[in-house]
DNA sequence: TCGAGATAGTTTAGGTTTAAAGTATCTGCT
DNA sequence: AGCAGATACTTTAAACCTAAACTATCTCGA
């Protein structure tokens, strides 16, 4: 969706010219960013849209829905709407569509919190865990092929520098929050 | 919408136990990639959401109609419509839509091929190279904000390591096609 | 107690987005 | 020439997604 560079370009344009003045070094790193940036995006969307798609092809699930179980996998107690909205970083209203379609299959549940008469806490049946068990493995399996050629070494390294971006990100967007 | 890993974590999960067998070396790279991807799938959705929402806030615009507009800035003698779809990685159908929704605004226009009854470029009308100029530079100023806090030489690994990245799923994509 | 404000979730309207089916046009082969 | 298949784009149905308005419930202080 997304602001993307072209592929069959010479890929060569990495030309390196002399740093000069304050202001020009400002651009460059306006420039260096968002070519960060959209070459980041351009790897998301296409591995983003090809486990769609395997999704739907193999087992028929949509790829927020398959989300949406994948969190519950890892918190067993259940996790409240709002939790959900929060960690899949999608708003409210849309977790209350995913959660019907899901609790239609059978595959999660509403439960009423006694305490509280406003919250939900939205867990797995035992078919949405059974299901959602066959899956993860499987797109744990792609995951790992449409990576495979980028070696060990470079994901580490890939890995560390992207966890400082998402902290750094986390104090830029807080920040704005509290203000 | 993606699968992401939360925030709110101890950030010191990197612990490190001696290889084993290769099985357990297999599903450790498994792991490794599966961490990779939802990492970056979290950086991307954070800066993506933030732009989105002041994409809308200060010009009123969407994501996706931002985004057409940058390539045709970049092909001032317009796009197909399926070179469009093949830029952005996004189906026909939905090309269609926003070219129409674009065109209303009347920020582009559809110029039928002499040559070929099937084919429409697209091209940014004055209005909209005029308003794409404003709004093209504040984007890339708000990148380099969010990206502030990453430094240059980290950006330049960054950029690095991506480029391969997309260069090995280009081929592992193209490959699955021709079959 | 009681009511103002906060919080949790839902609904609504409008805009993406996809996959699949449909329409119009073109190309190449005979 | 003419038709079979390919190509370019559009349409459709269903799902996703956001922002904003709405409903129900809770909290807390006077």
């Amino acid at each position: 969706m997304p602001l993307t560079e072209h592929d069959d370009h010479k890929d060569s344009d990495d030309q390196q010219e002399p740093v000069l003045d304050l202001a020009s070094r400002l651009t460059q790193d306006h420039h260096q960013s968002l070519k960060l940036w959209l070459r980041m995006l351009s790897c998301t969307v296409k591995i983003e849209n090809e486990i769609r798609s395997r999704l739907r092809a193999t087992f028929g699930i949509t790829l927020p829905r398959f989300d949406l179980m994948a969190q519950l996998e890892r918190h067993p107690q259940g996790l409240r709407m709002g939790e959900l909205s929060k960690r899949m970083m999608v708003t409210g209203g849309n977790i209350t569509g995913i959660t019907d379609q899901l609790e239609q299959e059978k595959l999660v549940v509403r439960v009423p919190d006694p305490k509280d008469g406003r919250v939900f806490s939205v867990k797995l049946t035992a078919a949405g865990r059974r299901a959602f068990a066959t899956m993860a493995q499987v797109h744990e399996e792609w995951i790992a092929e449409l990576l495979q050629d980028v070696s060990g070494a470079d994901k580490t390294q890939l890995i560390e520098l992207l966890s400082h971006m998402k902290h750094s990100l986390n104090l830029q967007l807080h920040a704005r929050d509290d203000k």
